[in-house]
RNA sequence: GGGCCCAUAGCUCAAUUGGUUAGAGCCCCCGGCUCAUAACCGGGUUGUUCCUGGUUCGAGUCCAGGUGGGCCUACCA
């Protein structure tokens, strides 16, 4: 029951500067470490930085500065963000400490000795941008990454490789034994199916830059950026450098405590396939589970900084404060799927469930009716002389509390939250049930006290329910209730399981609402100093498509057709591409000045020699496309069917380059 | 090409893993209340559970096929 929690993030590139897809990532690891914390657990919580490669060195160079000043610059506002939405971090790791050097190589040394490196040549093309190779196929046109549109440079130097081939199956039995290792389920079908279909060795180490962890034994070479990345897990803590004089890493990563791992769903392979696959090889134990949640849009659309919506957490907190931030990120999208923010529709929880709900709630009765009433202080009751109404929302509150905690525990956030608002909800219900502004009236003072005791008590409860998701204003709520600040202790269980903790006589405080609802014009305001565009009339919903525009006419205009240019052409060469099963290289005169090189998928159908002389007909007006890193510059008209597959031609010796149709 | 996931009210999502008449919230309309932050409470409207078939006493749930969407992966020209 008090096994110790250990939650991380990913440690952010400090090339970006902290955005709300950081913020989302961050806030959920908090909240489940003051989660853990409350039910007296042991917790950690790590985040930082990724400080090494390629892309920082060059950006320090622009800027005129040394590298470690450069990131220098770039941690600070990660670190005030973090400080600003209330994220506790008990570590906050750089990958550019000596401490977390160290253990690189000590990794390294591991791996080393387990016989999974060794050194070989390497090249392919590299984008700066992914601190990653990429292969032929996945580039797009004139060699650009597919992700950062950018040129890929063409290396080649010699390299460690780690031998994750042998970690195929290792890997496999590994998930068949941990179903849960991965979450959600989808994405651990996805992890599975790649790594069933083999797995390659790994080149993990560079020489074509200097800033990073150098290799031990061959400063020639740098620790490949992700092998570096990945260890700040282990080496936050002390790590195996540390052996025998890290008690944090023998408390949290060593013993049988819980391990998790906050990723977002694109760097998920690296978590749930490399970084286990490196824990094995050095003998390490292996995290209990990597979490990958989805991706924030903005108002609808992707964050980019060309879009000009990169969002940062900074103005929003100043807006809202942070737990109405948090709140909003852990209500509004349920964890593990892709999610929108959206000002509109924080706004409208804002007012509907936290003003409204649970704000009104907490102001009708302590603020006016205890106060009035009841002269301020918690009644004395006794609870055996309850009534069934008084039961019910106990027991609702019962049923909250440990469903809540469940589906905390399971990262499922929105569900908890929605847990815990359908008491807030019954909560109302039942004052307006009970009436206690009538009881005050017909002095019946023992129902009054009965009544009020009741959802004073519930107050209490959610003030600790809701604490790992909006700290502050749950300490807020228990100031205004007469309580102190929650203080998690190691091996005390402060989740709300007895009832009956408000102490009779308890003076209780009346302050500002909690959640002051917001009029229109300052809806209106907040929005304008947010630089939001707001639709006037609630702009349709996009418009996405629509069922019917999907149902095309089952024929083309004969423009359509007129697009496509079709020719004849003159098999001039043919070969076998290398390595390739399927792919012929044909050199086609197809009547222009030049002849053109068109790859085709046919090398089963047909020798390369039984082509040369032929006509065949081509597209000639089809976008180049490089396949196995050759350009193909049209494509081979053919028919198939089971039986195989057969070019197209002409019955009679046309000219090359006749047009087709 | 191979694979995975998904499809339920206008929107966002539930449905105890095959069990009664498919439910919440938001939105909209009507009413009540007046302790409260124009808050709260009650009532009302909206469904071919994507389609077709199958298994079953019984299917939103399981099976087969199809359609549409998302994702992973691959030498799709």
């Amino acid at each position: 029951m008090v096994r110790p929690f250990y939650v991380t993030t990913p440690i952010y590139y400090v090339n970006d500067r902290p955005h709300i897809g950081h913020a989302y990532s961050t806030v959920a690891a908090d909240v489940v470490s003051r989660y853990a914390r409350l039910r007296g657990r042991p917790a950690y919580f790590l985040t930082g930085l990724d400080e090494h490669g390629l892309k920082i060195e060059r950006r320090a160079k622009e800027e005129g500065l040394a590298p470690q000043d450069f990131v220098d610059r770039m941690a600070a506002p990660f670190r005030s963000a973090w400080e600003e939405l209330g994220c506790a971090h008990d570590g906050f790791i750089r990958t550019t400490s000596p401490q977390h050097r160290e253990n690189v190589q000590a990794l390294w040394k591991l791996m080393q000795d387990s016989g999974d490196i060794y050194l070989d040549d390497y090249e392919d093309w590299y984008c700066v941008g992914c601190e990653s190779f990429k292969t032929e196929k996945e580039l797009l046109e004139g060699n650009l990454c597919p992700i950062h549109q950018k040129p890929v440079e063409r290396i080649k130097e010699r390299s460690y490789f780690f031998r994750l081939s042998n970690y195929t199956q290792p890997l496999l039995d590994f998930y068949e034994a941990h179903p849960d290792f991965v979450q959600p389920e989808a994405r651990f079908n996805e992890v599975k199916s790649f790594v069933k279909e083999g797995l390659r060795d790994l080149s993990i180490s560079r020489t074509s830059f200097r800033w990073g962890v150098p290799v031990p034994g061959d400063p020639e070479h740098v620790v490949y950026v992700w092998l570096d990345a990945l260890m700040n897990y282990v080496s936050a803590l002390g790590g195996p450098a540390e052996q025998g004089k890290a008690p944090l890493y023998d408390e949290f990563w060593q013993s049988s405590g819980t391990i998790t791992h906050i990723v977002g769903k694109d760097i998920l392979r690296f978590h749930a396939i490399y970084w286990p696959a490196f824990l094995m090889s050095a003998g390490i134990r292996l995290p209990t589970q990597i979490w990958a949640h989805g991706w924030l849009t903005v108002n609808g659309e992707k964050m980019s900084k060309s879009l000009g919506n990169f969002l940062p957490p900074g103005p929003l907190v100043e807006a809202f404060g942070a737990d109405v931030l948090r709140y909003y990120f852990m209500r509004e999208v349920g964890f593990g799927h892709d999610g929108d923010f959206n000002h509109r529709n924080l706004l409208n929880r804002y007012n509907g469930e936290l003003a409204n709900g649970l704000g009104n709630l907490m102001n009708r009765i302590v603020a006016s009716i205890v106060k009035k009433s009841l002269d301020g202080r918690v009644p004395n009751v006794d609870l055996d002389s309850l009534e069934e109404i008084d039961r019910q929302l106990i027991d609702k509150a019962s049923a909250a509390s440990q469903q809540a905690g469940k589906h905390i525990e399971a990262l499922a956030f929105h569900r908890a939250l929605d847990t815990i608002w359908e008491l807030v909800s019954a909560a109302n219900k039942y004052v307006d049930s009970t009436e206690p502004w009538k009881l005050a009236k017909q002095d019946d003072k023992t129902r009054l006290e009965q009544v009020c005791y009741t959802v004073l008590e519930t107050l209490r409860w959610l003030s600790v329910m809701l604490f790992p998701v909006m700290p502050e204003k749950c300490n807020e709520l228990r100031e205004q209730l007469g309580m102190a600040p929650l203080l998690p202790t190691e091996q005390v269980d402060l989740w709300p399981s007895a009832w009956g903790g408000l102490r009779a006589g308890t003076r209780t405080k009346t302050a500002t609402p909690l959640f002051p609802r917001f009029d229109e014009s300052q809806e209106r305001s907040i929005l304008e100093r947010l630089g939001v565009e707001v639709a006037p009339a609630d702009k349709k919903k996009a418009p996405a498509m629509t069922e019917t525009e999907q149902r095309k006419d089952e024929f083309i205009e004969f423009d359509d057709f007129t697009k496509v240019d079709l020719r004849v052409a003159v098999v001039k060469e043919a070969e076998k591409v290398e390595k390739s099963k399927k792919l012929l290289r044909l050199i086609v005169d197809a009547g222009e000045t030049e002849p053109r090189q068109i790859l085709a998928g046919i090398s089963e159908h047909y020798a390369p020699e039984d082509l040369i002389g032929r006509r065949v007909v081509i597209v000639a007006n089809l976008k180049p496309r490089k396949l196995m890193g050759l350009e193909s510059q049209g494509m081979v008209l053919a028919a198939s069917d089971e039986s195989g597959l057969s070019i197209l031609g002409v019955d009679k010796d046309v000219e090359p380059g006749s047009p087709a149709k």
